[in-house]
DNA sequence: CGCAATTTAGTTGTATGCAATAATAAAAAC
DNA sequence: GTTTTTATTATTGCATACAACTAAATTGCG
């Protein structure tokens, strides 16, 4: 008992708790790092990260109800009304009900939230540089990461 | 005006704003849906995920101050000592001044924080399965991640 | 020694995430 | 056509993150 096939299973099953071998945790403290990157940046334009977000969405397509947003950004209501109200409440998005379907509310830039993309436009490039990485890693990064999800949402 | 360097640019620009192409949200949107698979696994040991990582913290290295303990998972006293102290009411960990240096508060497991690493064994091996990718390419995405991490704290 | 600067935790306030639930509208079933 | 089911958004409560600030202890320097 003492030497063999249990010490083996007992030693990874050890390695694969240590925090510095954790994907999840690599992913986690490094999407918080990112964030604390695009804070001051944000700040510029009085929004926080994940209203940006909300944003990026909205100046693909504009319109779009709230549980349509949910599922690009895969967040839910309780995350995204309150987030929302306060767009309204900085003037940059409006909030209206459809007429054709009273359940759905419709999530409109106002012009100055389509002017914030102006402001935006440069944003990436600083966060580009930030990271030190070159263009193609990153890219490649990003598919890696997008599979997972994927493989984590089903 | 119309045509060449500036609409290329701007062409550019537009497409580093696409919420596909950003990294940021990829590692995000992934990091939510990491500790959205682990919430189940966690519930069942009656703890959440940033207390699950500050746990592994400990069971590496018992006694860290608080500060010890936010260099290692990037979290400042803000957070850690509201989580700490749910661990304590948990009966998880405790929290004691330490003697030579009143300033610092030493976080101890309790022997139920001790056990609750015997519970915690299994679950990489649950995660594991769930992401479907060779464990090749999961280290090799850890160690990019880490890195990227790095140039981001920088 | 005396005292200013620093270190360390804790506190407060704001903004997420998310589960659970409510409320209302639309659609489906009968 | 009424009733039941489903869909959509909103609300509530809990646990992070984090900036800004406070309080207390320690260190360093003259």
């Amino acid at each position: 008992m003492p030497d063999q096939p249990l010490t083996d299973t007992q030693a990874q099953a050890d390695a694969m708790l240590l925090l510095d071998n954790q994907l999840c945790f690599a992913l986690y403290s490094t999407s918080l790092a990112m964030t604390r990157r695009y804070k001051p940046l944000l700040e510029a334009l009085g929004i926080t990260y994940p209203q940006y977000l909300a944003l990026l969405v909205l100046w693909e397509r504009d319109g779009l109800s709230v549980s349509a947003l949910g599922e690009r950004l895969f967040l839910d209501s309780g995350t995204l009304t309150p987030l929302l109200k306060r767009l309204e409440t900085a003037g940059l998005v409006s909030r209206l009900r459809a007429v054709d379907d009273e359940r759905r509310v419709h999530i409109t830039l106002t012009p100055a939230g389509h002017a914030l993309k102006a402001q935006a436009m440069n944003i990436p490039g600083h966060i580009l540089s930030a990271t030190h990485c070159a263009m193609s890693e990153l890219v490649s990064m990003t598919r890696q990461v997008q599979a997972l999800r994927q493989e984590l949402l089903t």
